[in-house]
DNA sequence: GCCGATTTGTCCGTATGTATC
DNA sequence: CGATACATACGGACAAATCGG
């Protein structure tokens, strides 16, 4: 599949935004300029630009136009964010990342597990510890639930490179999308042990839990990343949706 | 302007996911059958599902159709997500929400606040302190910048209350985006102070940072949020991007 | 494996409303 | 007021994926 013409007609504009080929609080051409640019259809254009608009690089404002509103990021810490894996993470921001397994085990889910993850009781599970290290320092320990019966043969190695690159290229199985939670919790000893941390220091972690569904509506992995807060970073643009609440904070 | 069709379907499928109308993993009338309910276009059906899928509550997958994946939320801690305020957060958790201004004070942004804000140097601006009660509880410590010349009649009063409320209802600004980012941060003395916090239990924060734009691409507002760890949650849902990048963490 | 019906995905053209200037 | 620009909505066409026979 070639891609969508209105995914070429947005990556084509972020591009251009990003090297900043139009300036900052400028306009963009108009809608029936881009049409003219791409000869393609305004519906077509007009969905390219919402891409931006929920990426927080333009606004539109009927009447006037569509303004370029991105300023390009202080890139200092190691920034999470949309839905990327680690192994990609580390790609686009140029660093050397490495997982290390350092739990693998098989179980059924009782009770407890069951409450926590959302997985039935009873339900096969892969329970894996993994380490992420970038640059030689351990960033993120996770905990990753996998239902077995989608992935039957997963190993320690697959662990080890990529879990979702198997899941898609190898099983072909569709990630949809990702039910994700964000708290503060306290330091546990599992994690001072494996990311290496001074109690005197920071005595808590950036978790992240998520639930992520195939394109069969299945649920077949549960995560909690525990991040070492000196090195989370989450970034997010929020929309006004017009009538139905304000916004304030 | 009585609202957009798209938005009224949207908010209606949107109800009879929540009050479990559609059963969890099942898949809702097609798209098609939802043109017929409507009366309207296959269009603007699809828009109020776009919504739904940004949400978390559905996915779509192509030749199957539409499926409920929405489970109810736990709802334990305070949430914030979204776009909205304090206030109406508070009102809609049904909890007794109060806000306090510590401090109410004029500047010009000099070159570490132009640093730190994303202001010019030398501009006119707000600077406050308020301190966010939910049933009586100190909750969140915010540092408010705010644009001088976009609310010149700014007092303690409306900061007490609200703010937003005070833009929008008797300004008309029309707040638009606005961008965050989430960090965890060593919590400070005059955290301490305010939130009331014990150092032997978390020295941790959770700070949102935030610029937020009206609909002339003004940034008017630079905001450090500071929330007790235990009271913070922040959820999210990621949606695949097709074929732009991997997911995983 | 193929075919056809169903369903979502992409794209186009057009018309009308509304905000800005 | 008119010109421009985005917002909403409709209708139609074809592609691509799913599923049952």
């Amino acid at each position: 599949m070639p891609a969508a013409k209105y995914d070429a007609i947005y990556r084509d504009l972020k591009n251009k935004i990003e090297d900043e080929s139009y300036e900052f609080q400028t306009l963009l051409p108009s809608e029936n300029q881009l049409v003219e640019v791409y000869g393609c259809s305004r519906n077509t254009v007009r969905r390219a630009i919402a891409g931006l608009v929920t990426d927080g690089y333009v606004q539109t404002v009927q009447g006037k136009g569509v303004r370029n509103i991105y300023r390009p990021v202080p890139q200092s810490s190691f920034t999470i964010g949309s839905i990327e894996s680690f192994r990609e993470s580390s790609i686009r921001n140029h660093r050397e990342g490495r997982t290390k397994v350092v739990l693998f085990t098989e179980l059924a889910a009782d009770r407890k597990i069951a409450r926590n993850t959302g997985f039935e009781p009873g339900t096969e599970l892969f329970y894996l510890q993994r380490v992420h290290f970038l640059n030689g320092k351990a960033l993120i320990l996770n905990h990753n639930y996998f239902l077995k019966s989608i992935m039957p043969g997963l190993t320690r190695e697959i662990a080890e490179r990529s879990i979702y690159e198997y899941l898609e290229k190898t099983l072909h199985v569709t990630i949809v999308n990702s039910q994700r939670v964000m708290t503060v919790e306290k330091v546990t000893e599992i994690d001072e042990k494996y990311l290496e941390l001074n109690l005197n220091d920071y005595n808590c972690l950036a978790v992240v839990t998520s639930h992520t569904f195939d394109s069969n509506g299945v649920m077949f992995e549960y995560t909690q990343s525990r991040h070492r807060p000196d090195y989370f970073r989450f970034q997010d643009n929020a929309v006004r949706r017009s009538s139905t609440g304000g916004m304030s904070v």
